[in-house]
DNA sequence: CTTGGCACTCTCAACTATAGAGTGCCAGCG
DNA sequence: CGCTGGCACTCTATAGTTGAGAGTGCCAAG
């Protein structure tokens, strides 16, 4: 009992975890009275004022006005989410649903998009994932395919499934068989190889002997470029905005409108993610600690998900700072690894 | 100046026209006095005030309460732009501006998402434009690469440029030779044909003799499927929703987040787009008439496009029924244009 | 037909009063 | 020494009040 981690008493965390308990459960501040009935320690308010009274000095909570009770601040919610909430995984029933939302014929991109729909449908928040990154892109199969007269497509393909498409505008004219040419050449001599290695090569390759082939090579060129920059951190996928609507605390038109707008803009939620993928495990960020004023209200939980190990992308939800951590971190932790497993099949 | 078409003499149209311009512009109720100011008639306002009683009779406008001057209904938005408002096409300086924002590199999908983001960002509204719908797309090839061991990827290339590929679970492993055999099948005999044709040609064969590549075949019928479906109706494309967050008569966060799940959900949307699908021109909804409760403060401006004279598609923009119509209309008419020649070149 | 005048209505913003919630502090008690 | 009830105090939220301002409708006169 005398024991005091932190500076703060058994029983004074025990009180904080109450209050931030109820405060995530109904957004009310927490009076000394309400949290002596629900801290099940049989003390009168006035004892329960004096340490709220040590609580708030030591800046865990604070009242937003005189007469208002008292509420977490980020430095309250940190110390609950960092020692005093104690997450248990989902149980195994839980995961086996989670794990059948899962469908595996989907293409990694509709994969990746159905599981921040998921996400955000069983936290009722904004649920986000970040396109998988993938160190080295294999070069697959390059195919073009005449359109019109001056018009071609041409088809890139990767491993893990990935299929990148785009129009060219030739000079003259390309008959079949010199498409055919093309690309028979490319995938002949560069099946297998690394993307980058191959952007490598056909550019020397370009600057050498100006076949004429260049366009269409220069096209697999920018196809390759693109895959590749869309590998290192070309965006996310969103889900379920409006959820956040519902929360009152976010309910500033203003605020809501801002914070659509960062979703929309993308870098600065995509610098965070960036931060979460390399910090190890289930990432947190709680209201101001992001940096960027738009998410002052909210909460970030993130978890990394990987590929044979290897962490190759993002995924977690947003929400406001009052959000149910206890229940979310589980769900984003169960589906980093159940959409790491889902994508693996693909490879 | 004694005509009076619809009941209506040609100074209380003018009067209405001013009203509702002004309206438009500041979003305020407009008493006697600002019309009598604005509208350049040397008017009394008691004489102004003798018109907009008759206009309110007439039910073109109304109090939002005794003391606060007169705003438009429905049918004074809906008398306003069939005969007040005289739009005149875009200058020819601004279709080239904008003729210039549409990359003619882009896949038809990226093409879509242009659009939408481009019509959101001129107006300062939603732009919404919906997937082209080819009556007849055409096969134009296939093909299966194998992934690892029990995955092929599938790819099917239809005309118009659009690809579609998906990855198939194999119940054993295929060999190169029995995937290019496949593929090779399929486009020998079907390169050209109607992709409708092929499904049905595919499913006949698939009863007939029951082949090893009968995997491989249904799933190209899957895809055609797929991509028939899509083109059928599919849905639409949506961009700048935050900018409705700007208008007061849409600050309320219960009906913002009304509509904001009827573009998530898409069906109500879609269905009134289909409408405008179908009446030839540009077409506009205004409040309730779409007959959808959370449109009721939303007007709906949409044209057709089309490519080589067939409709294929709608465009438009959603917005406050304050919207500046004199504007909006011909950038729509405009882009819908512009889009139809864009996506011609891709055939 | 138009106009100025005038009484009337209604909203909006500012202000006031009051009830309720919660605190801090203190003195007393085990 | 920690816990407790009591009490004065503070602050918010709510309702009610008031006055200014805007706009109307009507009327009688030009």
């Amino acid at each position: 009992m005398t024991e005091t981690p932190h500076d703060i008493s058994e029983r004074a965390q025990h009180m904080l975890k109450v209050l931030i308990d109820r405060y995530i459960r109904d957004g009310q501040p927490v009076g000394s009275r309400t949290l002596a009935r629900e801290a099940g320690l049989n003390l009168s308010p006035a004892t329960i004022r004096n340490v709220m009274s040590d609580l708030e000095e030591l800046g865990y909570i604070r009242s937003p006005h005189t007469s208002a009770g008292r509420v977490p601040t980020v430095q309250g919610y940190r110390f609950f989410v960092d020692t005093l909430l104690k997450v248990q995984p989902l149980d195994s029933l839980s995961v086996e649903q989670l794990r059948a939302e899962f469908d595996m014929s989907m293409a990694p991109k509709e994969l990746i998009e159905a599981t921040s729909g998921l996400l955000s449908g069983i936290t009722h928040l904004a649920g986000v994932v970040t396109l998988p990154k993938h160190e080295q892109a294999i070069f697959r199969r390059v195919e073009f395919l005449p359109l019109s007269e001056k018009r071609v497509l041409a088809i890139l393909v990767t491993s893990k499934g990935e299929v990148q498409n785009r129009i060219i505008a030739t000079e003259r004219q390309c008959s079949a068989s010199e498409l055919q040419q093309a690309s028979n050449y490319l995938n002949e001599h560069f099946t297998g190889k690394d993307l980058t290695a191959v952007r490598d090569t056909l550019l020397r390759d370009m600057q050498e002997a100006r076949s004429t082939m260049n366009h269409m090579m220069a096209t697999a060129m920018q196809m390759a470029d693109q895959i590749l920059e869309q590998n290192r951190n070309e965006g996310y996928v969103m889900a379920g905005q409006t959820n956040l609507m519902e929360f009152h605390e976010l309910c500033d038109i203003d605020k809501l409108r801002n914070l659509f707008e960062a979703f929309n803009k993308k870098r600065e939620i995509l610098h965070l993610l960036d931060l979460c993928v390399h910090g190890e495990g289930i990432q947190i960020f709680i209201g101001d600690e992001s940096g960027y004023h738009t998410l002052d209200e909210c909460s970030m939980v993130t978890a990394p998900y990987q590929i044979d190990g290897r962490i190759v992308g993002v995924l977690g939800v947003i929400g406001p700072t009052r959000m149910a951590y206890d229940r979310v971190i589980p769900i984003v932790d169960a589906t980093a690894r159940l959409l790491g497993a889902a994508l693996k099949q693909k490879d």
